[in-house]
RNA sequence: GGGCGAAUAGCUCAGCGGUUCAGAGCGCCUGCCUUACACGCAGGAUGUCGGGGGUUCGAAUCCCUCUUCGCCCACCA
């Protein structure tokens, strides 16, 4: 019958499932304040472990957990938990950012609902109402990291708007100021007419489009015909301020200095030619929009500097503005798309439409709102981000920080060398306010304080409405939490910093800023290594988000797979910096491995610690006689794995880890050796007992301290339960498993392995006569060679038992009739099925094998005859095959002969 | 227009010069409630490693090219 699901199971639903581990949604392994403090609170010297920083990539306070977050915090958590392990002071900062737009966007949408805007409010008001939203979610997020189980400090907690925090971001626009690296400027930036403000060009994102490009007449002012025009914004028709050609486009020569009327309107504007006019694009006849169309606005400013440049949108994004009289009436107030439509309609009614072309361009869309963005001419505080720029490609061409994966490098840098200007006032309420002050008499200053008078003059003063990029803020993330400008300890010991975990959508918009910042202000970088993950995207490579509700939540999969199983997929699922792709509509497929395997765990554990006793053998005591072969490769195996995990960990490969971990504790630990040493646990032999009891806890303590990193709480809970644990000793600060020479044993890897073979043989054979598990056999292996009879002899009650035989030799010939089965060393099992084997099908199996091993064995043979692989491939592989050779060799010359003495054809 | 990435078992993906390297998980087929585990155990099946050329003693792995997807950058009006 079924057996009971272990006490402490939840009632079971049908079909009874066995316990599941615990879920863990409770809170994570305790916060490694005293790994991080015990040196933090100390300067540098002697005292304390090395650092090891990690700052946390803010999310935004409105933020709720997203896979994205997950895979992005899991990886910094198991870096930091491996680190601490290791005995870095691990500190990993964490945080949230005011998030400018997206939080003020979010406010606003709630008062939307009560029917009321920002301005209703106005602006102090507003702000409040931001702070208490802020207030009472903003740590929703935070909460939720510490669900699934990152090991944050949490005890410096920071948010870009906190008041040191500030101080900091005045502090760095104030001394940019005196260095000359802001400035005014007045030029075409991106504007978002939902979210009525200016972005920079990393906030404004392409999107390929399908659009059209109509040609439209404008016709001559001297009456004499028409001049044909394509654009993909007739709307913007009433800014125009003239028409340029290419100078070498022969076809308009005769039109300089001639006028055309804005189709229309009437107005009428001037002609002429300048070098950026493509000819070959639509007539090779260019509308100039200079206050509308970054391009046209150099133009511009090259044929006609001097010429008004007409505003005629408004600010959120309808016909109108300042030069709304160069609007005809019944256009003004038209949102921008509806009047392109107008227009369009009411061109061709006046036949000055001459064809509308389909035409595919992108089009820049605000990243936060997804609207289209609308070129406007208007002032804007402008960083100077080239001698920036200098500094940190400087510090990069030395190798003083790198990327990883390395194939981000040429986007890094075809970024860094081009760089342009950086916008960073934005029209908004929520943020740092800009501290540039201007007093009446128009002194322009930035500060450090609020003024009310000019320190000049003492006029009145008057401080920049606007506030600065939520980005201004978190570009000093790496340096202003630990207290700059102050010279704290905090910033002494943990600037700079390790590594820096993001994904590679804000390379440009927070990475390579901060190492601009960290190099301008603290005079070095502020991490060695950026390692870019993947970003979360659905099977369609669809980008994870709330608008395409192709999300998944990982509370969700918290509940019913478990933290842990969570954690699980977003490590082993993804390689150095691939994508993680996850199936929303199948959870249970993308997220029962980790779950799984988290109960693999909890089972084994059942098991070890219903066999050890109160006090074990610590394993280093134990006379090495005592180890069987068995054992000597279970610990081998271990070591394997700690050396792997430890330098997948190390080279950031947290897939690989996790897979060589899982290998070592599922199909190597509790396949075969917790198999295989059950004949002992039940034999009256204390000391075969004991001995395997201190291998036993040696293995387990030893993979759940590999493991822990990437699933904490499973490891946590089972690994206090060991035998020999003092009160309050926790697995998050325990020591990383050290590689112990002693027990790296390849012998005895290659003879286990043939104990394996032989078992699998032997199952093989039972499968293949089916013959009922219930069923005891008896089987003969004749090895070749008295050292292998020896290791099999040796493990005789592990065969015995796993191949569910009656009896096995070791020695002598086979009786009978029987079904055979050879090694790759030559060595032969041979197990008794007399009555049952067919001699027919014996020989029709065996033949098979035979074929098999004789292809394999003819193009090994033609390789190793061919002069230039033995003279040009290196010798020790050349050597292999020559082994290889000689053991195939003999498995086929024992397989020829059975098939002889069976009388097979 | 420029750059990058991906294409491997039905699905999601590892492997990225040495041939028991053709893998894992899930799924599938056959047996099993074997004294830790049916979220399990044992035994299986499945792939001209996107197409075509090349380099090499040797290529899923390097080079070229084509096709199909995806992403990033760009002043295509």
């Amino acid at each position: 019958p079924r057996r009971p699901p272990p006490a402490h199971a939840p009632p079971p639903p049908r079909p009874p499932p066995p316990r599941p581990p615990p879920p863990a949604p409770r809170p994570p392994p305790p916060p490694p304040r005293r790994a991080a403090a015990g040196g933090g609170r100390r300067r540098g010297g002697g005292g304390g472990a090395e650092p090891y920083v990690i700052v946390i990539p803010p999310p935004n306070v409105t933020d709720i957990l997203h896979v994205g977050h997950a895979l992005n915090n899991v990886i910094q958590d198991v870096l930091i938990r491996f680190e601490r392990m290791r005995g870095r002071a691990a500190e990993w900062l964490p945080g949230t950012d005011h998030a400018g737009i997206a939080t003020q966007n979010v406010v606003e949408k709630r008062l939307a609902k009560e029917g009321k805007t920002r301005f209703d409010l106005g602006r102090e008001r507003f702000v409040e109402e931001v702070w208490c939203f802020v207030k009472k979610t903003g740590n929703t997020i935070i909460e939720q990291l510490k669900v699934i189980g990152c090991s944050c400090d949490w005890s410096r907690l920071r948010f870009t708007l906190d008041e040191d925090y500030s101080r900091a971001v005045r502090e760095v626009f104030v001394r940019l100021w005196d260095e000359g690296l802001i400035y005014r400027g007045h030029r075409v930036i991106h504007w978002c007419p939902h979210c009525l403000t200016a972005l920079s060009d990393e906030e404004a994102e392409h999107h390929e489009t399908q659009g059209n490009l109509y040609h439209i007449k404008y016709p001559l002012e001297d009456g004499s015909g028409f001049v044909t025009v394509a654009t993909t914004r007739p709307e913007t028709m009433f800014g125009d301020i003239g028409l340029v050609f290419n100078p070498k486009d022969g076809r308009y020569k005769n039109l300089k200095g001639k006028r055309v009327k804005i189709p229309l309107s009437g107005v009428a504007i001037p002609i002429a030619s300048d070098d950026a006019v493509e000819q070959g694009f639509g007539t090779g006849l260019l509308k100039v929009t200079p206050a509308h169309d970054a391009n046209d606005f150099e133009i511009a400013n090259r044929v006609w500097p001097k010429e008004e440049k007409p505003l005629i949108l408004t600010e959120d994004g309808r016909m109108g503005g300042p030069s709304a009289h160069r609007i005809p009436p019944d256009l003004v107030g038209v949102d921008r798309f509806e009047a392109r439509k107008r227009i369009v309609k009411q061109l061709e009614r006046e036949g000055l439409l001459v064809k509308t072309e389909l035409h595919r361009h992108s089009v820049r869309r605000c990243y936060r709102c997804d609207t289209v963005v609308e070129p406007r001419l208007s002032d804007q505080w402008f960083v100077k981000m080239k001698p920036l720029a200098e500094t940190v490609m400087q510090g990069y061409a030395k190798g003083e920080f790198h990327i990883v994966p390395e194939r981000w490098n040429a986007t890094f840098e075809h970024w860094m060398n081009n760089i342009r200007d950086w916008n960073i006032s934005r029209q908004l309420w929520w943020g740092h306010r800009i501290p540039v002050f201007t007093c009446a008499n128009g002194h322009q200053w930035a500060d450090r304080e609020d003024r009310e008078q000019c320190p000049k003059c003492g006029a009145a003063v008057e401080q920049d409405p606007d506030v600065l990029d939520t980005w201004f803020s978190s570009w000093l993330w790496p340096f202003a939490t630990f207290g700059w400008p102050e010279q704290t300890p905090d910033l002494a010991r943990f600037y700079p910093g390790h590594t820096l975990v993001t994904g590679p959508d804000i390379l440009f918009f927070w990475v390579a800023r901060m190492l601009m910042s960290g190099y301008h202000f603290m005079g070095r970088k502020p991490f060695t290594t950026v390692y870019l993950h993947g970003i979360a995207r659905d099977t369609k490579h669809r980008k994870m988000s709330k608008s395409l509700g192709n999300g998944i939540d990982p509370l969700v999969v918290v509940e019913k797979f478990g933290a842990d199983a969570l954690r699980w997929t977003c490590v082993a699922n993804t390689a150095l910096g691939a994508d993680l792709l996850l199936d929303p509509n199948d959870l249970e497929t993308t997220f029962a491995p980790g779950r799984n395997f988290a109960n693999k765990l909890w089972n084994i554990a059942q098991f070890v610690l219903g066999q050890l006793p109160k006090r074990v053998r610590p394993l280093e005591t134990v006379d090495r006689s005592l180890l069987t072969l068995a054992d000597r490769w279970i610990l081998a195996r271990a070591n394997n794995a700690i050396f792997a995990a430890t330098g997948h960990l190390s080279d950031f490969r947290l897939d690989e880890a996790a897979k060589r971990c899982f290998e070592f504790a599922w199909n190597e630990l509790a396949d075969w050796y917790v198999e295989a040493v059950k004949p002992r646990l039940i034999s009256g032999d204390e000391v075969a007992k004991s001995t395997v009891h201190s291998v036993l806890a040696y293995c387990f303590d030893t993979v759940l301290r590999l493991l822990h990193p990437i699933v904490p709480f499973i490891t946590e809970e089972l690994w206090q339960k060991l035998p020999g644990r003092k009160p309050n000793e926790l697995l998050v600060v325990a020591k990383w498993p050290e590689l112990l020479n002693q027990y790296v044993d390849s012998d005895a890897d290659v003879q286990f392995e043939r104990v394996k073979k032989a078992i699998e043989l032997i199952r093989s054979i039972r499968a293949e006569y089916r013959v009922s598990p219930k069923t005891k056999l008896r089987a003969t292996i004749v090895a070749r060679g008295n050292d292998k009879a020896a290791t099999f002899d040796g493990e005789r009650d592990t065969i015995v038992r796993l191949a569910q035989l009656e009896s096995l030799a070791t020695d002598g010939v086979p009786q009978g009739v029987g079904a055979h089965a050879v090694f790759g060393d030559g060595s032969e099992v041979v197990v008794a099925l007399q009555g049952i084997v067919d001699v027919k099908h014996e020989c029709q199996r065996l033949s098979e094998e035979f074929e098999r091993i004789d292809k394999q064995l003819t193009s090994l043979a033609a390789r190793l005859t061919n002069q230039s692989f033995v003279s040009r491939a290196p010798q020790d592989v050349v050597a292999k095959e020559r082994e290889k050779e000689k053991a195939w060799r003999d498995q086929r010359d024992v397989l020829a002969g059975k098939l002889k003495s069976l009388g097979c054809s």
